[in-house]
DNA sequence: CTGCCCTGCCGTCAGCGGCT
DNA sequence: AGCCGCTGACGGCAGGGCAG
């Protein structure tokens, strides 16, 4: 395995998700949580069987951990008429004026940045961790999805994220926006439910789709993709095999652009918490001020 | 200069979930 | 049930930085 690719893996995403974004955290007055990211961080640092799964663990901990705050939040931000809710305390000024201050500091959230979840989630891991120390690497493709379980596409959580609170994030565009650069010569994506193949290189889907355009030859497109013969038309042992390489180049094709594709959501998506990290601390901060205001003003003075 | 490490990006595979 | 899109995981490559 190349442990460049695991190395980075984990460094990149790990140290930039859980550590800096985490770390950011504390720089305010968020509890600390390093207890997540951080041990799993410790942890990828010894076995090397282990890392991968720890690391993958904690790279999608360190996601779901932010996607969980932000979700905590809103739900702390918002009208108060959503589930779990914080309290909202009267609060009569010296002036008679009565304002409306939500429990942000009182609520039971002991860190920004926790999930009961989560933790079950690294209990889980780490208890791997230790017990298949020896035989370890046997941590089955299962297991690891169950704990890794899926979650929903990075469009569709940003898109939903971005309907419960407007104006912090963007939407992700349905077709990309960021593309407009793209060379001329470089497909942009069409995703054909039948594409054929033309004479002159060009994939022409059948339905109202778009046009897949090959990039240049010298690209290395498949060679091996020939033109399409319906279904029906097909006898020869050599059409079905050439029919299954086609299909197999086409597959291979659409996953390509797949995978840029979500690359590039994903990047976004990280990009977006991100930001709403940075917007929740300034809020964060503002609304411990304003209570520490609050306080000031209403309580009795001690000397 | 060379070797090593880090980082970013890419292509492919596997598996899941939604859709028909 | 089969197809298809999405995404995690993995391995590879290229380029930059740095120490020897």
């Amino acid at each position: 395995m190349s442990k460049c690719g695991r190395k980075k893996y984990i460094r990149t995403n790990l140290r930039q998700m859980t550590m800096e974004t985490i770390e950011s955290h504390q720089d305010g007055r968020v509890t600390d949580s390093m207890a997540e990211g951080g041990s799993a961080h410790m942890q990828t640092q010894t076995g090397q069987n282990s890392i991968p799964t720890l690391a993958q663990a904690s790279y999608r901990r360190g996601l779901m951990i932010l996607q969980e705050s932000w979700e905590k939040k809103v739900s702390v931000a918002g009208s108060g008429t959503g589930r779990g809710s914080p309290d909202v305390t009267l609060v009569q000024l010296p002036s008679g004026q009565t304002i409306h201050v939500q429990g942000v500091i009182q609520t039971p959230q002991p860190s920004v940045i926790q999930s009961p979840q989560i933790q079950t989630v690294q209990v889980a891991t780490i208890a791997e961790t230790d017990e298949s120390a020896e035989s370890e690497g046997v941590i089955d493709s299962h297991k690891r999805r169950e704990i890794l379980s899926r979650r929903p596409s990075y469009r569709k959580i940003l898109n939903e994220l971005s309907s419960d609170v407007h104006g912090v994030v963007p939407k992700i565009e349905e077709e990309k926006s960021e593309e407009e650069g793209t060379p001329p010569n470089i497909a942009t994506m069409a995703v054909p439910t039948s594409i054929y193949q033309t004479s002159t290189g060009q994939y022409t889907a059948t339905g109202d789709m778009p046009t897949y355009q090959i990039p240049a030859p010298t690209t290395g497109l498949p060679q091996g993709v020939v033109m399409a013969a319906s279904p029906g038309s097909l006898h020869s042992p050599q059409q079905l095999a050439e029919e299954a390489t086609r299909k197999r180049e086409l597959r291979l094709m659409k996953n390509r652009e797949a995978a840029k594709e979500c690359r590039r959501r994903k990047k976004e998506y990280v990009k977006c918490l991100e930001s709403r990290v940075a917007v929740l601390e300034v809020q964060n901060k503002k609304l411990i001020e304003e209570l520490e205001t609050l306080r000031d003003i209403c309580s009795p003075k001690a000397d």
